[in-house]
RNA sequence: CAGGUUGGCUGGGUGAUCGCGGCUCAUUCCGCGAAGCGUAGGCCAUAAGCCGUAACCCGAUUACGGAUGACCGGUUACGGACUACGGAUAACGGAACCAUGGGCUGAGGAAAGUCCGCACUCCACAGAGCACGGCGCCGGCUAACGGCCGGGCGGGGAAACCCGACGGCAAGUGCAACAGAGAGGUGUAUUGCUGGUCAUGGCUGCGGCCACAACCAGUGAGGGUGAAACGGUGGUGUAAGAGACCACCGGCGGUGGCAGUAAUGUCGCCGGCCAGGCAAACCCCGCCGGGAGCAAGGCCAAGCAGGGCAGAGGGGCUGCUCGUCCCAUUGAUGUCCGGGUAGGCUGCACGAGGGCGUCAGUAAUGGCGCUCCCAGAUAGAUGGUCACCACCCCAUUCGUGGGGAACAGAAUGCGGCUUAUAGGCUGACCUGGAAA
RNA sequence: GCGGGCGUGGUUCAGUGGUAGAACGUCUCCUUGCCAAGGAGAAGGCCACGGGUUCGAAUCCCGUCGCCCGCU
């Protein structure tokens, strides 16, 4: 889980993002966006039962979820986005399903690539 | 040592780093603010404080000094309790639950399937009968069970051991294709065997013998069909035969003794000779079952708007009948149109709880003592990356390198069952071989 | 959480104890110069899976798997 405010907790917003959003499509993940009134921008993560068991289901959710947590300051604020898991994601390593989630946020155009790359200062430090 | 049977336990570990949920503490703000403190006020006196002083005591020696100072007299500072005010703190309560920091804690043996059983909650206290559903050898355990333990019986296995919906088909009804003479009651004949009637042919030593058609009668032994054909073996009997009769055996019904709480076992006696199979066919017998489910239920917040038509009945807790209760002509209820909501808290984590010991019991289990507190999410936490060690597989120049690692994720809780499961540890038993 | 149903040739379905069928599709042949339509014929099933009851199971019972639906 992400921290509260960042977490698309409400039904009638997943709602909204599902009917309304703009989606985005990549084999490992489908990505839809809605604009928003918040100052942030919030997150779910979604696995149909056509994914898996609840163990695949869960794991298909974190890796989604810990890609999202470790690029989050990367992204414009005010969007709500939600990730929506296929039945290969499980299976895939940690590094396909981050490229994966980073080439879905670049593809919506919600990448600020002004923000410090915090990907290299890890790696420094 | 090899093969087998069966029970129990376990379900990777350590560290680094970036994160998440819950509880809790501190930091922030607010409320209420005790004792104590300060100020003011009067009150108390039987005061141990102060003043005076007799006596006693000590030193000096007849004068006094010192200390303690009773009684008595006086006094009011300290004191005592009280009241009012003052500013503060602890504790408590609340807000915020946002941020930061600290501490503790965070999936399973099946959390799964939802197949049973309970707790818990609500319902118009749920009563009777029928229907319906479930269970079904006996005894025990349990909150309860379709579970577990022990025993019996039947089946499998060489054995350890395993498996069994294991009440009733001489209460009734029903079912059995094809094949077969006949498939359910007293019934069956175009095979066979036997006798009779009337012929025919062959042989003849004239007494008969053999073959065979038709009809009538007896028979169910032999052959044959089938999953199944109305007991088996031996004899008596007969024209041929048959439980027709007899003996033994098997099975059945009744009855009695002994062992056992019982299921049942065992030993007799009597009967009739057989009364078949299927109740996971209807059914009968015995026992059990009110219904719904944590989205139960309780509390709070927010929001809205009613109207048309039908209407005297409607309503349960599957169905029906009776009974009972609730709502309803102040319009219940049904239906159509229209409007509003999709939040929060609680239930919700101390329990038929876990561990250890001990006692009772063959055991399941129970009693007692000590000890521990052990997930509570809500678009749903328990995760990502890396390193090392242990495990398995492959390669190996024996240094190491590469790969793999099961089944599976809490959602009110608990007791079972069933199903999935890589590997590891361990107890007991059986059979065979070898050695001593 | 509670409840119900289904699984049969490639597809849609019958069959409710006695040797598994229909329609469409497929294939072969006939018809036509060729195709369609039409006619004749054929192939194709361990009845989802594993056990059990029964002489005998697609059917009855138990368990497993998959799919679908309803209520709250």
């Amino acid at each position: 889980m992400l921290q509260k405010p960042f977490r698309l907790r409400r039904s009638v917003d997943v709602k909204r993002v599902r009917q309304q959003g703009k989606g985005w499509r990549h084999p490992l993940a489908i990505l839809l966006v809605t604009k928003s009134d918040q100052d942030v921008s919030r997150f779910a993560f979604i696995a149909s039962r056509g994914v898996g068991k609840a163990v695949v289901r869960n794991r298909a959710r974190r890796l989604l979820r810990e890609s999202v947590r470790l690029h989050m300051d990367e992204v414009m604020a005010g969007w709500d986005c939600l990730f929506i898991a296929r039945a290969a994601t499980a299976g895939a390593s940690f590094a396909d399903v981050e490229t994966a989630v980073l080439q879905l946020l670049s593809r919506a155009h919600l990448l600020d690539h002004n923000a410090p790359e915090r990907h290299e200062e890890q790696s420094n430090t």
